[in-house]
DNA sequence: ATTAGCACTCGCTTCAAAAGAGTGCTAACA
DNA sequence: TGTTAGCACTCTTTTGAAGCGAGTGCTAAT
C-alpha cells in the first residue's frame, strides 16, 4: 500500500491534530493548516480515500475523522518524526540525572516518578529480576456453593489470589483435594522445572475434577508465568483521568482496576522482546481492557541483574513521538547510570 | 445537646439508609421503616429539628435529608452499633489468616490487598519504621522565570520533588544559593537534631530571600516530617470509583491524585495517635481534597520495629460500623501474627 | 402530641426545535 | 484531469418549555 506524498501529509496532520485535541478533525481544519495549500473539498476527497484504506474512521456521518488503529500504526512506523526536546526540557531532565543515587531499584522507581511528574504521562515498569522463583504453597478456601478463593504464596511471600467460579456445586472435600494435589506436585518446584508435561500429569491424575480444574490450572499457570520479575510499579496512574477519553468513569475504572492488578502489569512487561522500543496500539493489545490504550515499552538492562521494562501508557491518541523520545532518554539514562555511574553524558 | 430517643432512632435510620443508597432520604422512607410507628409528618417535624441542630442538611428544598459531618460524628460516637460479621465472613477471613507468611512488610501489604479485595474498600497503610532518617542532599532546578523544582533526596534514596512558584522572577543565582545553603545546614543532619531553631537560623541567614524562601522551607519541613515511616502503600484505589460520589471524574481525579502522592499518605498515617481507632469525617480532614472522604485509621505494632498504620478510606457515607470492625480484626491479626506467629486464634 | 391534607418548590425527564459541524456530490473551472 | 465552490443532507449537540414526581412546610383537625 503506497500513500502519495499528500495523503501522507494529510494523515499525519489528522493524527497530530487529533492527538492534541481529542476531537474528530474535519477537512476544513486541515485545509487551513497552510502546510499544503489546497481547499477543504480536496482534503475531503483525500480523507475519503484514507478512510477506504482503513486508516481513518468516522464516529458518525457528519463528524470529522479520527485515526484507526491501522492509521496510528502507519503513522508510528512510517510518518512520525522524532520528538525534539526543547533546550529547557533537556536541561531540566539533565539536572535530574545528576542526582547521586545508589540503590538501583529505588533509583529506577524514583526516576520513573519524576518522569511521570514532568511529562504528565502514566508510566509502568518492572524491575530487573532473576528467574528461579517458585511457589511456596497453595490454599483453596471455599466461598460459597460454587466458588472458591485460590491463594498462591510465592517464594518471596507475594500472595496472589483469585476467586474462581465453578459450573457446578462443590464442597470442601473438593477444594481440599485440589489444594493438596497442587501442594504435592507444584509447591517448592522452581519455575524452570515446571513445564506443560507436569501440568498434563496433574490433569490426568485429577481426571474426575476435570471441569473444575481448568480455571484453577489457568490461574496457577498465570502465577508461574509471573514468577520472573520481582516487582512492578506504576507512577501517576491518576494522570490518565486527565484525558477526556476517561471522562466516562466506568471506562476509567476498568482501566485503573486493570492497572491496579500487578499481574497484568507483569504480563505486559513480559511481552517486550529485545526490540528497541515496542509500541502496542489500541486493539493490538491482548487485554480487552487496553483496547483503547496504547503502550510504548522499552527495556533496560542492569549488569548482573538482567533486564527490566519501562513503558508509557495512555489513550490511543497519545503523543507517540514524545513518548518514544522520552522513553529512549529514560532507559538510556538508566543504562548509563547503572552500568557506569557516569551522569555527565554528552548531548 | 441531648437527643430524645426518637430523634436518635431517626438520625440513625437516616444515616444508615444514606450509607446504603447514597440518595437523600425523605420522611416517607423513614416512616415506612416500621422501627417506630409514626407517620411521615411526624418524622418531618423531627427531621426539621435535626436539621436545625446541624446534624442533617438538605441538598435543596424538596429533597430528602443527608447527614452532615456533625451528623456522622454523633452517629459514630454515640449511635453506631458494632458490625457483626456473618459466620461465612468470619470463616473466610480466618482461613486467610492461616497462611504461613514470614517477611513482615510483605505480609502486611498482601494482607491489606486481600482485605481490600474482600471488603471492596480502599485501604492505605504505612509500615513500621525507625526514626533516625536524614536528608542526603538538596537540589534546586530552575524551571522558568518564576518557578523552580526543589528536589530532596533522603537517606534511603527516596526522591521527593515539588514545583515551587515564586511571586517574583528569579535567576539561577538564587536557586543555587538556596540549594547550597540547604545543603550546608540540613544535609546529613538526622531528623531528631533538626528543630525549629535551626529553621529560624536559616531564615535569618537568608533574610534577603525571605519571601522566596517561605515555600521552600515549607516543603523541606514536610520532607523532614515524613522521614519517619519508611513506606506507605495503597490497595484498591480504583474501588473508590465504585461510589457514585466519584462519578464526577474531576472529583475522582483530585482524590486519586492526592492518594498517589505518598507524602500525603505519610501525613495521614502520622496523624494517628495511639487511640484505638481514629475516625476522621469529611470536613474534619485537614486536607481539602479529603473533605468529602472519611478515613478510619488504626495502628498496629511490631515488636522491635515500632508501629505502623492502616486505614480505610471512602466517601463520608462509608459504612463506619463495618470499617471499624474489619479494621480491628485486621490490626488485631497483624499484631497476633507478628508477635507470636500463632495463626490459630480463638474467636 | 400526632396526623392528614394541601400548596409549593425544585430537580429531572422528555420532547421538539434550532443550531452547528462536517460530509458527499455535482457542476464549474483551470 | 485535478481542484474548487456551492449546496443539500445527515447527525449531534444545545436549548427551552412543559410536565412529572419526590419531598417539604404549614395549617387545621384529631
Amino acid at each position: 500500500m503506497d500513500l502519495g506524498e499528500r495523503k501522507k501529509k494529510i494523515l499525519g496532520a489528522v493524527i497530530e491534530h487529533y492527538i492534541r485535541t481529542a476531537e474528530p478533525v474535519g477537512s476544513r481544519t486541515i485545509s487551513k493548516l497552510d502546510e499544503l495549500g489546497v481547499s477543504s473539498a480536496t482534503i475531503r476527497n483525500e480523507m475519503a480515500d484514507l478512510e477506504e484504506m482503513g486508516l481513518l474512521t468516522q464516529p458518525h456521518t457528519s463528524a470529522g475523522r479520527i485515526p484507526s488503529t491501522m492509521g496510528y500504526r502507519t503513522y508510528v512506523d512510517r510518518l512520525m518524526k522524532r520528538y525534539e526536546f526543547s533546550v529547557s526540557e533537556i536541561n531540566r531532565l539533565r539536572s535530574l540525572m545528576e542526582l547521586e543515587l545508589t540503590e538501583v531499584d529505588t533509583m529506577i522507581k524514583e526516576l520513573t516518578n519524576i518522569y511521570s511528574y514532568l511529562t504528565n504521562y502514566t508510566i509502568v515498569g518492572s524491575s530487573a529480576g532473576n528467574s528461579n522463583g517458585y511457589i511456596k504453597n497453595f490454599h483453596m478456601v471455599q466461598i460459597d456453593r460454587n466458588s472458591a478463593l485460590l491463594i498462591v504464596v510465592t517464594d518471596k511471600n507475594i500472595v496472589k489470589n483469585k476467586k474462581i467460579d465453578f459450573d457446578c456445586d462443590i464442597d470442601s472435600t473438593v477444594t481440599e483435594q485440589i489444594s493438596n494435589m497442587l501442594n504435592e506436585n507444584l509447591a517448592g518446584v522452581i519455575k524452570s522445572k515446571i513445564n506443560l508435561d507436569k501440568i498434563y500429569e496433574i490433569q490426568a491424575e485429577m481426571d474426575k475434577y476435570k471441569t473444575v480444574l481448568l480455571p484453577v490450572l489457568n490461574f496457577v499457570n498465570e502465577c508461574i508465568e509471573s514468577l520472573d520479575n520481582s516487582e512492578v510499579f506504576i507512577s501517576g496512574a491518576s494522570k490518565l483521568l486527565d484525558f477526556p477519553e476517561y471522562s466516562n468513569v466506568q471506562k476509567a475504572k476498568e482501566l485503573l482496576e486493570f492497572l491496579d492488578n500487578k499481574e497484568n502489569l507483569h504480563r505486559m512487561a513480559a511481552s517486550v522482546d529485545n526490540a528497541d522500543v515496542k509500541i502496542i496500539i489500541g486493539s493490538e493489545n491482548d487485554a480487552l481492557e487496553l483496547k483503547d490504550c496504547s503502550i510504548v515499552l522499552s527495556s533496560y538492562s542492569i549488569k548482573g541483574k538482567g533486564t527490566g521494562t519501562i513503558g508509557f501508557i495512555g489513550p490511543t491518541r497519545m503523543n507517540y513521538s514524545k513518548a518514544v523520545s522520552t522513553l529512549k532518554l529514560l532507559t538510556g539514562q538508566i543504562d548509563k547510570l547503572t552500568s557506569n555511574k557516569e551522569p555527565e553524558g554528552e548531548k
